[in-house]
Parts: C-alpha cells; sequence; structure tokens
DNA sequence: TGGGGGTGGTTGCACACGCAATCACACCGC
DNA sequence: GCGGTGTGATTGCGTGTGCAACCACCCCCA
C-alpha cells in the first residue's frame, strides 16, 4: 500500500494510517516478535541437546544459583521466570523428581517454600551454563554494536514501569 | 561475516566473565524477554476482553486481509503467524467453526488449501484492528524515537538471516 | 505409464501452561 | 485468644501447541 511515510520524527503520534502500521513500525515489532521465537526455541534446542535441559528448567537452575543461598522464593522464582505460579509448581516438580533441586520450608513462614540447588542442579548448570551463553551472545548480543545494546536495555525499561529485581532473603 | 564490529567494551569488565553476562547484556537480553511476555499478554488480554478475540486469532484474520484475494495458502499463513503446520489446522479449525474464516481446496494442486477470510471475519478484524493498533502503539512503537526504530528494525533483520515475506499467489 | 521421492495438510499423542478453586497459614483488629 | 482478611503454594481442569506419523497428492525420471 502507499500509505507509508510517516514524515514526523520523534515525535509519538501524529497523523497516521488508523488501519495500519507503516513499514518501519512494522519491521520494529514484528522483528522482535520473530527474534523472540526463533531465538528462544534455537536456544532451548540447543541446550536440550547438549544438556538434556529446557530452557525453562535452566532457568530456574540459572536464578537460584545466582540467588544468595543459592535458593529462593517459590513467588519469586515465578515472576523471575515469567511464569505463572502454578507452572512453577510444575516446573518445581519436575525438577525435583530429576534430583536438580529441592524444595525446604521456610522455618518464619510455614506456608513459604524455597526452591533449592542440589549439588547435582549445580553440576548440571554449570555444564550448560558456557553453552547457553555462547548462544546468547553469539545468536543476539553479537549482534549489536555496544550502545545499541546499551540504549536497548534502557528502552526496555521504558516499557515496563516497575520491574526492579530485588527479591531479597527475607527469611532468616 | 561483515556485521558491525563490536567496540572494545566500555565497561570495567575484562574482556568477557566467561559464566555470566555483564550488566549491560543483561539488560537488553532479559528485557526483551520480559517485554516480549509482558506486551503479548497485555495485548491478548486487551484483544480477547473486547472482541472475544485471541491474539492469534486476530493475526491470522490480519494476514489473511492483507494478503491478496484475502486468502492464504495453510503453509504460508503458519510461518507467517509463527505457528507449526499443525498447530495452524488447529486454529484455522477453530476459526472456521466460527464462521471467521474458510478453508478452499486450491484447484491447481489438490494437496493445498487456502484459509480465506469470510465477510464475518472480515467485520470483527475491522472492528478488532484499531484496538490492536493502539496497543501495539502505545505499549510498544510510541516509547521508541523515530530513528530508534529504523536501528531496531534493521538489528532485527540482522539476526535473522532469511527471512523474507513474499508469499505469492502461486495459485491461479 | 508407472514408480519413487518430496511436499501440503491433518491427526494421535504428550505436554507445558494458565486460570480458578482450594488449603494452610500469617497478620490484624477486637 | 478469636474470627476475618489476605497471601504462598498446590491441585483440577481445560486448552493451545509441537512432534512425529500419516495420507493424499505433485513432480520427475526411466
Amino acid at each position: 500500500m502507499a500509505t507509508t511515510a510517516k514524515p514526523t520524527p520523534a515525535g509519538p503520534d501524529e497523523g497516521r494510517p488508523a488501519d495500519r502500521l507503516d513499514e518501519r513500525d512494522l519491521r520494529a515489532w514484528r522483528g522482535m516478535l520473530r527474534v523472540h521465537a526463533t531465538l528462544t526455541k534455537a536456544l532451548d534446542a540447543e541446550l536440550e541437546a547438549e544438556h538434556g535441559l529446557p530452557l525453562s528448567s535452566y532457568e530456574v537452575l540459572m536464578h537460584l544459583h545466582d540467588a544468595e543461598g543459592q535458593r529462593m522464593r517459590m513467588s519469586d522464582l515465578a515472576t523471575t521466570v515469567i511464569l505463572s505460579r502454578s507452572g512453577l509448581t510444575r516446573l518445581v516438580d519436575r525438577l525435583e523428581r530429576d534430583g536438580l533441586i529441592e524444595r525446604q520450608s521456610c522455618p518464619s513462614d510455614a506456608r513459604g517454600s524455597f526452591a533449592t540447588l542440589t549439588p547435582d542442579g549445580s553440576r548440571r548448570l554449570q555444564a550448560a551454563r558456557a553453552t547457553h551463553l555462547a548462544g546468547v551472545r553469539s545468536l543476539f548480543l553479537d549482534h549489536f554494536a555496544a550502545e545499541e545494546l546499551e540504549v536497548l536495555g534502557a528502552a526496555w525499561e521504558r516499557l515496563l514501569p516497575g520491574v526492579a529485581h530485588a527479591p531479597g532473603p527475607g527469611c532468616s
């Protein structure tokens, strides 16, 4: 269609075609959808092939490893890995069944549970980490210049109002 | 490769820590994951609430509408909306059951099917389009400057080697 | 003209996920 | 201390999806 050309620079919104995105917007938006789908699939397949570990499991192990005490509350973990609480419950079930993590009850709040990394889980993570990081770098990071990454990171935070990540120990 | 050379990192990190991403990389990478998850969920909920239409269905209707003859081959449609062929089959089943699209057999290739928009589907799409576009703009596009969108679009294409989108009619 | 390899689409099956209901417990006011 | 309200985690259920097997068909070549 000929209605491209969004003349006004920088300024958000002004005389736009009401019923479709112009070429530039389309590339930026659908590009992200495509990149996300392609990359997560590729990274997942890679991880699964080389370490028998789905991406979602890997992310759980990774965040547990990075957390202090190598443990996190179920809820915090759920939001961190972008999953519903129920979804995380099942995922943790599987990982516990495989011996990679364990549940600990929280002494100061009997409702709560910690997920904690087992030595086995730690080993699996160590093995997989290099693979995943190499994948993220080669498929994503390496395609951007350093300043672009800065800009990108800043932009993402602009889009997401309140996303601080400081779960905190909370439980002695 | 001929891609943009990534200048030496400006940060205080020594080359690259082998086992974790630095803050900048992390923000750029995980930011995208978060933004994607948040936005697709929000857009889907919005569409579902206001028009009773899941995002995936909307995308099918939209691409059909934009295609010439308002019809596409099942396979082309599948790749366009980023779904497996089987996934698309079921999705089209649902949409056909709801009367929004119809299957046409392809006269020149008896294996093939077209999905075509029905008048009902077209109406539903028209109703939903404004909502979705407004959502994409307000949640995503408006947070970037015009040049950023250019850069972003170009970057996405750098990441995805061969992703041209020219389905073509193919069947007279 | 007949067979073999390749392709478009559908189906069987398994599975991961979200939502809503549920349970156990914490916290607060009285 | 004792209910009422809120929260962390789990479970029942429905559903959307991918993979692999499958069928029907096209195309090519002998």
